[in-house]
DNA sequence: CGACTTCTTGAGGATATTCAAGAATAGTGG
DNA sequence: CCACTATTCTTGAATATCCTCAAGAAGTCG
């Protein structure tokens, strides 16, 4: 079982908040969801319970419906990320979150978060920098959608998995090509397209699920904005 | 003089943190900047000086360098907007901050604010809402970048400029066309084309710098995907 | 009033989408 | 373990859309 040097929520669980004692997983008293692939931890329009999910094991991505009917990937979240930050001051929930893989989830009451705020000195300034980094990713992310190429976003969609990877040289791609569209604002076809593109070039290796990139610097360059002709 | 119960602070500042014969402004002892149009309230690069900006009049852009040299604008920031958030655990501003009008901005000591946090009861709760609604104004702009075609994200754009107008009928533009195009993925020429084709239909109504949308079922209808040729 | 910038509009070319069909994969039950 | 079905993925050709380049109009500021 983990202890809470690797727990996630250690973030905001420092020094005398956790009781050495009290049995290993229970330092914030989170219970522990389990979540097969395809199975929703919530769903838009769900009232929301107040509770916070931390991911421990697994990908999830947060979706919203489009205006247009079609689904709008906010997020892809794996290990160690947050969920449910986006909900605290609604009632409904307007977006869902589904299992991407077989996933173990932590959930803390929001109002023992806050009474943690209140009570201990320094998580403060720890949520201040879990407010500034969740800023920084969807900077991140409106920065990917803005670039005008398709390949130039794939190839930073794949540097950014790349990078989460916590700089491994192998990464996943747990979602469809759809959901990948959906986050890029591209269609499923032109995701695959480019992903090809990479492929021909000997630039990207895929298998089932992971990919590595052997000509990196190749692909950083064409996510700095090289051009690539997509049939060639 | 303005007075604490129509300062954009009091989000923070309930209660006992606010002391009635203080002097009016003082109550978070913010300092006030004023800023002509144009002027940088920080550049990217910058140190971060640990302090939060609270917008009390005028427009701010908020920019970034895009790795292709062109500007990306992050977001177009109003009065009762907070800035400074997403460097709060930085050294360095990722984002540079420039006045589009005449403005007026008061300035808060990061550090007070942290020790409010820990000090006062309500205020984590009223962070957390400062949290979820800036992670929701970040979701609205990634889906408008989503949005294929050209005409819809310029309609979803001004029908977010007068939803932050608090409901009224008239809004502002105070922006170039060149900052409008940076902040939706989009070139100046074609955002001039989309103003120019809800123009002719009569849908939108423009002055120097204000606008209204006598069609404003029609602009939704647009927002929402409903085709619409640029030219005809 | 004149010089400057920003905005509008045009025509041509590049790029992503649409529509569609075949290939590969995953999931199910015998 | 294999066959069968359903879903997802890949790839092709044609169309629509947006971008590039450019010039004229409108607005801004001294």
């Amino acid at each position: 079982m983990r202890r809470c040097h690797d727990c996630p929520l250690n973030l905001l669980c420092q020094d005398d908040a956790a009781p050495a004692g009290d049995g290993g997983d229970a330092c914030l008293r989170q219970r522990c969801v389990h979540l097969r692939s395809g199975e929703h931890l919530f769903r838009v329009s769900d009232e929301v319970d107040h509770y916070l999910h931390i991911i421990r094991s697994g990908d999830i991505k947060l979706y919203q419906h489009g205006r247009d009917g079609g689904q709008h990937i906010i997020e892809f979240l794996g290990a160690g990320a947050w969920v449910g930050l986006e909900s605290l001051d609604e009632h409904q929930r307007h977006a869902g979150a589904v299992a991407l893989t077989d996933c173990e989830i932590a959930s803390v009451p929001y109002a023992m978060l806050i009474a943690l705020l209140d009570r201990q000195p320094r998580s403060a300034e720890a949520f201040g920098q879990l407010l500034s980094a969740t800023i920084a990713r969807h900077q991140q992310h409106a920065a990917m959608l803005r670039s005008t190429s398709a390949v130039q976003r794939v190839a930073q969609f794949l540097l950014a998995r790349l990078a989460q990877a916590h700089g491994m040289a192998r990464a996943t791609l747990p979602m469809s090509r759809q959901d990948i569209a959906d986050y890029l604002g591209l269609t499923s076809s032109t995701v695959s397209r480019c992903l090809s593109a990479l492929r021909r070039r000997g630039w990207l290796a895929m298998g089932q699920r992971a990919f590595t990139l052997p000509g990196l610097h190749n692909v950083e360059q064409v996510a700095a904005g090289a051009p690539l002709a997509l049939d060639g």
